[in-house]
DNA sequence: CCAATAGTTAAGTACATGCCTAACCAATCC
DNA sequence: GGATTGGTTAGGCATGTACTTAACTATTGG
């Protein structure tokens, strides 16, 4: 079991985002919504494996879908991206954001 | 196994930052670098525990370690971080990225 | 109605992960 | 030199992950 106990909202985006499989799925996501069977099919794996992958982005709040007659349309959520990128930015050294703050200047001149 | 194989830069940076005790490392290193024995301090875990959780930043290439004397002294390699915050930054739909420029276009003004 | 399509559930397997304890090594300190 | 400090190695255990196949359900097109 992990060190932490459930709520670790971060921790879920960033493990959902471990696997290949799944920024593939992502990465398909961004172009638009599509249904489960258009994800699986670069995939190279069964349909019961791409759900899995489908559950664990889903649970991360990476993606969300709806069932319309038989078949599932996913879509992505960004604002789950965008947090899991406000952390990345939020660890910067002392030394780079220095070279942030020079980086603004430069660019609002 | 995960699907693809071996050379997954992006996946194995994901994978470090998905633990919650690695991403406690990883916020104390921001400022600035750290023995073991301090970066395991706040943890309540062996050291062993620590030592593999290092391995698995050092492994993904978050942070780099040398040893002198007998003391292992970590910091980060903040260029790994922006590699992964890059690959999110990638990841915007059309809406968002229309949005973005409209924030472009506010902040130049 | 029947068959094909899209998805779901269940169960099983192989391997990875996150911890532990115990034992060990090598640089310091007194 | 001997004890202490900081780190390392080895082995083991419980749980989690990434798949598989087989069987099943619900929608829909002809």
């Amino acid at each position: 079991m992990p060190n932490q106990s459930g709520i670790d909202a971060v921790g879920r985006v960033f493990h959902a985002l471990a696997d290949p499989s799944r920024r593939a799925i992502v990465e398909r996501l961004v172009r638009g919504p599509a249904a489960v069977k258009e994800l699986a099919e670069p995939l190279a794996m069964s349909l019961p494996a791409v759900m899995q992958h489908l559950k664990v982005l889903e649970d991360a709040g990476v993606i969300v879908s709806e069932k319309h007659g038989r078949v599932r349309s996913c879509r992505l959520e960004p604002q789950t991206l965008r947090t899991a990128e406000r952390w990345l930015s939020g660890q910067r050294t002392e030394g780079e954001r220095q070279l942030d703050q020079l980086d603004d200047y430069l660019k609002g001149t």
